[in-house]
DNA sequence: TTTATTGTGATACAATATATCATTTCAAGT
DNA sequence: ACTTGAAATGATATATTGTATCACAATAAA
């Protein structure tokens, strides 16, 4: 047995990854979230996850229409829009405010927002779920009364390969 | 003396407080800031911050448009977007990610993003200088190799005063 | 099979943000 | 004061992101 299932999930998805296992565990997820819960997940709405799922990077709506066109599926906004709606109500997808994009998720058992490490050299998410994060958030917030309920978190900076790459530059 | 001027920084604005001391305060920074770097605060630029800093509350570009026009003045899209980037420069307003919408600053000296604290309640938005937030951050992003250049945090929740009533409300 | 619910197609539109070029204002130097 | 170059503003057009709404189709339940 190598690393467990949840162990990889910690970790910032590297370029060599094998990115099949990773759309296949997620549709296996999918599948199995809806059926559980009495979700449709249809046609168009597999159509959309798949899109999204190409890659680690997020993606725009209309950046998903027109992947959907070229598949030849006739598609408008709402299209998109929905079946987003009903992938993020079931944690399929997460949506990122900072980018107006959306990203596959990858534990949609419990849905609570993670931490998002967003590389602005190659565009990668990541996803963290960390708890001492929210309770630095939680007790800050509440020395001044705060009840929270949704703390967002999405942070910018470089991945390993890409501070690599940039650091390899400046060294030589 | 009373507290600190520091002090009162790090609590959530309550309603019962005098707002006009608030922007007085925030408008002697803003002189001060820009004079410091020598950056220009005209008309129009202090005009947008006197709309951002009229409560609490963050701000849309287009309602800040409507504003400037109510006073009388020419102005487009453009206009304000363009006095926004240089407040946001001179770190006297916030952008938030989660809502396109815009907040005054109360601490303009050291450029550095805070965390944000938005009761869904009242829509007042307070904003934290949390170390232990971005440290622990910084920490768990480096686990994955990730370097954090902008960790960017928005909460939403309710206010201890909002609280207050929700539970009142069960309560009896 | 009927009926109620849920999902999709299609059109229009709202809200947010940027590109670009022309004009004005301002400050620095002469 | 005059010139000049840079910075700021005006003005128009357009891009990007997201919703409202109505009609129709598919599905599940009765």
């Amino acid at each position: 047995m190598s690393a467990s299932p949840n162990e990889h999930r910690a970790l910032f998805p590297d370029q060599g990854h094998d990115h099949d296992e990773c759309m296949e565990e997620a549709f296996a997820r999918a599948e199995r979230v809806c059926s559980d819960r009495g979700a449709r997940l249809t046609d168009l709405r597999r159509a959309v996850l798949e899109v999204v799922w190409r890659n680690h990077n997020p993606i725009g709506a209309y950046e998903i229409l027109d992947n959907l066109k070229e598949e030849g599926r006739r598609a408008a906004p709402m299209t998109v829009y929905r079946a987003l709606d009903f992938l993020m109500e079931n944690g399929l997808v997460h949506r990122l405010a900072s980018q107006n994009a959306f990203l596959g998720c990858d534990r949609p058992e419990h849905t609570h927002r993670g931490q998002f490490l967003i590389c602005r050299g190659c565009g990668v998410v990541g996803e963290l779920s960390d708890d001492g994060i929210v309770n630095a958030i939680r007790d800050s917030a509440r020395k001044t009364g705060f009840c929270v309920e949704t703390p967002m978190v999405e942070v910018t900076g470089l991945c390993r390969q890409c501070a690599g790459e940039a650091s390899a530059h400046t060294d030589e």
